[in-house]
Parts: structure tokens; C-alpha cells; sequence
DNA sequence: AATGAATGAGGATTCATTCAT
DNA sequence: CATGAATGAATCCTCATTCAT
């Protein structure tokens, strides 16, 4: 008895959506075929025909995950004119972008934990992290650039699990300071 | 017919110490009751007498995670006398503490991912992020204190993602920027 | 909600029975878990509680069948009071016993075609050959004992397979051919 | 985007061979009409379209098989003239033919156990042993011819499952006693 | 004529947990 | 107090087959 849809393009993308809405909300030992099947309201059998593997589904949804925050960054930083407004994009980036969603946040540390054991998603870690640096490279030198880098990453992960809350003043201060020249030792 | 051990104390925290190891090794997702009472050498029953819940067990194993790395923390900035040697107490923390190992990585990540998602965990975090800040602040003003773990959080995830390799100048480096009073704007 | 049959020894050998009867039934390949635990009337998470493997129970399986096989044709063998007696043991053998019933040659051939492919099945064959050879030898000399030992394969699998009714008259034609001394040749 | 291969006849043949190769590897049970298609370079529909059913393909593939082997026994034969040399034809066939490759044990031991239980299975075992009895009663009685025959099963499968090994001249005697005139009753 | 997409049934396993002993 | 046996739910995945194109 013919079920409907039977054409049904982007339903790869689609299960990648899925994916990560259920990744940010049981993590990725959560994540089921039937859970990922079911939200993007497609057959059980549907996901292993497009996906391999449950690892292939993964890896999908993480790689679209990482371009996503990526291009957000790079999009910041290129729009900056000059040093003080490239600034004022970092700021903007850890108050407003980077785990804008607690969906970002979740995602990123489930991502994380899987870099942490196997080498595949450690590539696409490592990856995107070179896209920021690259972003930064455009108004800052490489040392600066890094530890700029470092500091959004720091003062992300410390928002979003302590329990101060963090003002911009303070954020632009220590970036003023980070990229001010190294005063003389002594 | 007489199975052996029948008097053991520190079978928690055997367990304990297996449960680590294991989330070590295949992410708390990897982590089944079975696996850890195998490499604890425990029968598989005396789990869940020991832990109500595989939710308990997990919460010890963090637990002591946190206070094993926290106490590694203090120790370091506690033996440090002025400013000079507490940034140096950072530099060593940075390079040669935090992650440590393998294992230190891995652990840090599956419970930041945990914490992403449940409160629980989120405590423990801020847990140990407050034993931190205190640590450092018997150094460094409020707002330093909050920068210098910021660094220390991005430097030392960047690092052990990254490719390039580091050098303790370079981070010295940025702690004396990080630590110099703010200059006058343009 | 208790289910009953809280003790139930011997589930182990009534799950290697219904294995068998599956095996005979369907073969190997359509011998799954589930059909397997609803004939011996055990729960399907008991399958892999009592055998680690699908692999485990088929051996279990197998080795059980060999073993009573071998019984079979050794009892026969040792009954026998001289070559005469012995001849007519194997004539026994092959019109009654080696496949009595159409389960044991289904058995059989599964067996061997496991066996052909597999190592571990292969030394099952092997040690049953073997059991074989040993118990005509107490009769016969080690060429002749290896002759009628292929013969009673042969004979048995054409008989089974082929149209043709054989009697017991060319059987024992047969034996006693076999096992007279070589003609002077030529 | 013109995919290729537009016109292939022989296809059939190619999915039989690859069929065949696949049941020599994995056996009847891990033969698929996906590992088939891919070992013989054809998109996974096409093996519906050429064969009905799996059922269809591993009898086409068997049919293949049985005549393949069956030629060979009949050339041996039929060359032979005179009972030396159709003696000395069996001891080829069994000490090179029947069980050349692996692949033909493997196979045989497959279609033996279908046949074993499907009676569409069991009709190609049969005429396969009709078609060789046939060959041998060009030179042997017909009981003598059956007894051959059985003796060519057993001691084919006995040699590929056993350890030790079998030379010629024992084979060669064993037929000249099997083929000798009864002798008279003790 | 030929095929890529799709799917539902069923496969083996793994597992946290329960409970009688 | 401690545990081995037991179990049902859920896991991923494989597959033969269907069918619109």
C-alpha cells in the first residue's frame, strides 16, 4: 500500500536537522536512528539508506554544525574595519554568537567529547579551529591572533557554566590588554 | 564452592577508579555497568549494591575527577609567592597540568558535555570553576582572575585540539599582557 | 511483575534442543534467536545470557549432535564379536542409524557446510572423524577402516539424496569386497 | 550524467558468477543480493530484474555449479578405456577434480545442505548422482557403478575434512577390492 | 529496459535493572 | 551482605523487495 512520499528530496538534509535538534537534546548517546527518524518524520529503514552508518550520520550533522558557527565567526570578522572594530567583533562573538543557543552549547561539548577519543571528529575540530584563526589572522598578529582565539573559547565555556554574569566592559578590557603591546618585563 | 574475596573494603573505590578508566577510554556513552565491573574485577551484581543507579556511579567518578584535578589547581597556586611565581604557577598549570593525559582530556570533555545538558553535573562544574577563581584570586584581582582561567581553559582546549605545538613564551607572554595594568585607550 | 520459572536449570540444554530442532527445521541460516527461544519457551534476552554469541549456541549445538552420533556408531562397533559381526554393525549403521531421521541429515550436511568454511566447525568434523576411524579400527586395519569409513558417508548421502531404494544385501556385498585381501593384480 | 554501461548482455552470467563466488566466501546465508551486485559491478535493482527472487538466482547459480562439476566427471570417463583406466580416472577425479578448490567444497557442502531440505534442491543433487552413475556404468555393473560412486563421496569429503593425508595407491586399492568379483562366503 | 530510492520486517546484541537465594 | 541468574526494552543494522521514473 503505496506510502506517500515518495519523492522526497532534501530528506538527507532534513535527518541532519533532526540529528542535531536531538544531539542538543539527549546528546549524542541519545541519539537513536529511531529518535533522529522519527523528529525528521521519515521511515526507520530511511536512515541507514542514506547514512551508512551511524557514525556517517554523526559526522554529517557535525560537519554542518562547525561551518555553521564557522561562517558566523568569519562573517564578524570580515565585516570588522580597523583594529578597534575588529575588537568589538570579538566581543560581539562571545556575547552574542558563539553559544547564542544552549543548543551551541551543547553541541559543541558533545562534539568536543568525541574529538577528545577518536580522530575523525578531532580533524573536523582541528579544522575549525583554523578557520578562526584564520579570521583573526586578518586584523592580528599569529601570537595575538591565538590567544584571542583561547580567550573567546575560555570566557565562553566559563559564561555558560558559571554562574556570574559576564558584561561586555569587562570582556572588551581584557581584550584591550591581550592585544596591547607586551610591556617590558621588569 | 567458595567464590574468593569475600572481605573487601575499597571495592568502591575500585569501582570508582574503574568507572574512570573506562569513560576514559569509551566516553561516558561507552560506559555499561558491565564494562566497569569487568575491569574493577567485581562481580556484575555488587554494581548496582554499590550504585543505586548507574546515575550514581557516574556522579562519584566526576566527583572525584573534580577534586583530584581542583586539588592539582590549588596546589600549584597555593606554593606560589608574588605575582612572578603565581604567573609561573599558570604557565606550568597550562603546560604541563591540566590535560595532562589523554585521559584528563577525554574525562574534561564527556563532563562538560554532561553538564551542557543536566544540572547535576552543571553543579559540579561551577563547582570547580569557583575552587579555581578562588585559587587564582589569592593572586589576582576579580576581573584578572576570571581572564587568567579563561586563558587557561582556551589555551589548554586549543592546544590539545590543535596541530601547531606551543611554547611556555608564548603563553608567558600573554599572561603579562593579560596581567598588565589596561592601557589608556588610543 | 515476577514471571515465573525463577529456577530453571537446565535451560541451557533445552535451548541447545530447540537450537537443533531450528537447525533441522529451517537450517542454520534461518535459525534466529527469537525462533530458537520461543520453542525452548525462554525469553529472548536468555539467548545471549546462556550463549555470549549466536556463534556460541550453534557450536554448542553441533558439538552436542556429534557427540551423540559418535555414541551411536561407537556402540555399535564395540557390541560387535569379530569381522562378521563388525561388517554387520556398519551394515546397521548405514540402513539404520547414520541418518535415522531426516533431522540428522539435515544436521549433517549444515555442519559440514559450516565446516567447510570454518575452522572452528571443521575441527568438530575433524575429532568426529576421527572417532570414527578409531572405533572400525578395533575391527578392521587402518586402510580398510578408513575405506568403509567412506563408504558409510557415501553410501549414506546417496542414499539419502538419490531416487533409488538401496538394500541391505549390496551393502553387505559391498563391506565384504572392500575388506577382502587385494587380488594379485592383473 | 550518462551513467555507464549501456549495453551489457552477459550480465546474467557475470551476476551468477559473482553469485557463486559470494556462496564460496560467505555461504548461502551471507549471500546478498547486495554483496552480489557489488562483486559483479551491478546496480543493486538490477538483480531483481534478472531474477525474480534470491530463491531464482541461488538455483541458477547451483544449476551452473552442478553441470560444471558434473562435465568434469564425464570427461574423465569418457576418455577412459577399459576398466584399468576408468579405475585410474577415479582415482583422478577423486584426488584432483571433485574438491579442487575450496570454492567446490564449499559449494557442494552449501547445495547438500539446501537439498537436504528443499526438494527444488534435492532434484539438482539427484540428477547430478544420476548423471554420474550414468558415467560410471559405461564401465562398472550397476552396483559396482553405486558403490564407486559412494566411495568417490566418501572419501572426498573425508579427505577435506580430515588431517591426515591420503595417497593415491591407497585409493587405487580400494577400487581394484571394490571392483574385484564377490569373493565366496567364508 | 533498467534502476535508484525507499521501506518495513526482522536480525543479533547490549544493557540496566530486578530479585531469589 | 552479596550476587548470579534472569529479562524486556531498546540498540544498530541488514536485507529482499517494491516502484516511480
Amino acid at each position: 500500500m503505496g506510502r506517500a512520499r515518495r519523492f522526497d528530496p532534501d530528506r538527507r538534509t532534513r535527518i541532519i536537522d533532526a540529528a542535531l535538534a536531538t544531539i542538543a537534546e539527549d546528546g549524542v548517546a541519545g541519539t537513536s536512528h529511531r529518535k533522529v527518524a522519527a523528529r525528521a518524520d521519515v521511515p526507520l529503514g530511511s536512515m541507514t539508506y542514506h547514512f551508512a552508518d551511524r557514525e556517517e550520520l554523526l559526522r554529517a550533522a557535525f560537519s554542518r554544525f562547525c561551518a555553521t558557527i564557522s561562517g558566523r565567526f568569519e562573517d564578524r570578522l570580515t565585516a570588522a574595519r580597523g583594529p578597534e572594530e575588529a575588537r568589538e567583533a570579538v566581543v560581539g562573538i562571545i556575547h552574542e554568537d558563539v553559544f547564542a543557543t544552549r543548543d551551541d552549547l551543547v553541541l559543541t561539548h558533545e562534539l568536543y567529547a568525541l574529538a577528545a577519543r577518536e580522530p575523525a571528529y578531532r580533524d573536523l575540530v582541528a579544522d575549525w579551529m583554523s578557520h578562526s584563526h584564520k579570521a583573526l589572522r586578518r586584523h592580528f598578529g599569529a601570537h595575538v591572533a591565538r590567544e584571542i582565539d583561547a580567550l573567546i573559547e575560555g570566557l565562553t565555556i566559563h559564561r555558560s557554566f558559571g554562574t556570574r554574569a559576564y558584561d561586555r566592559g569587562l570582556t572588551r578590557d581584557a581584550l584591550r590588554r591581550i592585544t596591547s603591546p607586551p610591556e617590558a618585563p621588569g
